[in-house]
Formats: C-alpha cells, structure tokens, sequence
DNA sequence: AGCATCACCTGGCTGC
DNA sequence: TGCAGCCAGGTGATGC
C-alpha cells in the first residue's frame, strides 16, 4: 500500500543510485506489469538508455532517460522494488516481474504479488515535463511551490458543493496526487475531522486544518522512511522498514486510546473503505 | 455530473 | 488441522 511518503523513500533511495547509469539489459515476466504498452515497448525504450534522473508526481516514480523519454512505474497496492549493487547469489523473491540490469553490474528488481502495479514509457510529455498518461493528476502536495495557504485555496475550490465525505476527496488523485487510504485517516486525525463529514459543509478555518494536517502529516511520514505495517509489504530499496507506523494515531488502531484524548478508536466504512477516527475529537 | 459500487488480484487471517 | 470465505486497497469501469 505505498502512498506518497513510501514513493518517496523509494525515490530518494534510487536517486541515489541509478543516475547515470545505463540499461544493459531488461527482463520483463509478468505479461500484467506491461499491459499498457507491452513488454516490447519497455524492452525497446530502456535498454541502452541512461537515467538521467527519478522524479516522483504523487504515487508515480518517474524515471528521465537520456533519450528525453519517461519510465512510469506504479506500484499500486504490493509492487515493491530492491536495488542490489551485487546480485549474485541474491535469490529472487517469489512474483519477480521485471529485472532491470545496469551497466557496474546492478540490478533492480520489481516484485508485485497481486500484479496491479504497472511500467510503461510515456508515449510523450505535456508541457511541463509531465508524462501525458498523468493529466488528470492533481498538484503534488509536496511540490515545492506548494505552501498551506494555497493547498487551502485549492482544498476549498475542490470541497465547495461535495456531499461526498471529505475522505474520499482526500484521496481523489484528480484533487491531490499521492494520499492514499492510510494518510487519509491520519490526516483526518492531525486536522480534527470525521472522516466522513461531507466535504461541502467544512467552514474555512475546518478546510485551513486539512490543508496545514496534509502537509505536516506527508512531511513527518517522509522524514520518518514511510509505513511498514504488520504485512512487511513496504520496503525501501535496499530492503529497510519504514518507521512511521509508531506514529500513527488511528490507521489500523481501533479499540485503542486516542493518542490525544483517549477515547477508544473507532472503525467505519467510508467510501467503501476502511476508516478509522477518534469519535470524541474528530468533529 | 456526482457519487457509490464493483472488478481486478493474491496472501493472510478468521472461523467453522 | 484443513479449508472456505473474507478482507486488504489504487484505480478505472460501470451503474444509478
């Protein structure tokens, strides 16, 4: 279940690496992982081709090549990826679908149980840079020009009108790119809201709290190398756990204390998901 | 148009 | 102990 801050740990792991490297080799298994474009289009735009840098829009990782062209890679709900510096004697993990080689002799490799997560080469950029397949994502939250008064504009254009809960708007990519189920109850917990308050009725100060929770709780979830929860799915690249999970207030904690005024957590459905809140402080 | 629900998947857990 | 059934969730399709 990676979300923004596990992309991002996994991006700044793999800037560390991978620019200037070159594909010398490219084998792709898992007939899902390419289904956009197919393997022979992956094959044919990577191998030869230099990272020249890994970006990240919201749950994306966005690998520049030197032929001006973009590798997207979504890892969707168990995909996970390792770079091994020396591979040999490494075991592949069950439900390998692609094995990237480089030039130096490292490899990385991109496992994905349940096959959602997805690679592909954009068929072209918009014209900030963007691949085409991501138009409809919403602004990064953690864009550099992004600052809590304008993410409570944005917020508040996005909420007038909904009846929809303010949960599921949080994770609409269309509204924001990069928060998923898990940061969404968090974020709900940081600003003091139920998550299932219809997105229209919040007054300004409520929609100041979301944008100011969004980004504080996506900056300490980053600075804290993501969540690793009990199921071990999320790992770094090089195969370390997330530390934010001791953090978490509600996600997964119900019939615990509130962390702020210990009334037993709760659990509900919203939007067809999982929710969970603090009853007596999320109003 | 906006919102809810379903389908896609497999591993892990629960309960009989 | 074994196994059926359910649940997890990002996204795109479908339906109301």
């Amino acid at each position: 279940m990676p979300e923004l801050p596990e992309v991002e740990t996994i991006r700044r792991g793999l800037a560390a690496v991978l620019p200037g490297r070159r594909v010398v080799g490219l084998e792709v298994t898992g007939a899902r992982t390419a289904r956009r474009y197919g393997a022979a289009a992956l094959q044919s735009a990577l191998v030869g081709a230099v990272v020249v840098g890994v970006g990240r829009r919201g749950k994306h990782l966005l690998f520049s090549l030197d032929s001006g062209r973009v590798l997207v890679v979504h890892l969707r709900m168990s995909g996970q990826l390792r770079y091994l510096e020396r591979p040999d004697g490494v075991p592949l993990v069950p439900h390998t679908h692609v094995v990237t080689r480089f030039d130096g002799g490292g490899v990385l490799r991109f496992s994905d149980p349940r096959t959602f997560g997805e690679w592909y080469v954009s068929i072209g950029l918009d014209g900030r840079g963007l691949p085409r397949e991501l138009d409809g994502l919403g602004p990064d939250p953690l864009a550099d020009e992004m600052t809590r008064a304008g993410l409570a504009r944005h917020f508040a254009r996005a909420l007038e009108g909904r009846r929809a809960a303010v949960k599921s708007v949080l994770v609409d990519q269309r509204v924001l790119a990069g928060v998923g189920n898990l940061y969404a109850d968090e974020i709900c917990f940081r600003a003091r809201l139920r998550p299932d308050r219809p997105a229209g009725d919040l007054e300004a100060a409520e929609v100041g709290r979301l944008a100011g929770a969004t980004l504080a709780t996506l900056r300490a979830a980053v600075a804290a190398g993501g969540s690793t929860l009990a199921d071990r799915r999320y790992v770094d690249v090089r195969g370390e756990r997330g530390r934010f999970q001791a953090q978490h207030a509600v996600y997964g904690r119900a019939g615990l204390p509130c962390p702020r005024c210990g009334a037993a957590v709760a659990r509900l459905r919203v939007a067809g998901r999982s929710a969970w809140l603090c009853p007596r402080c999320q109003r």
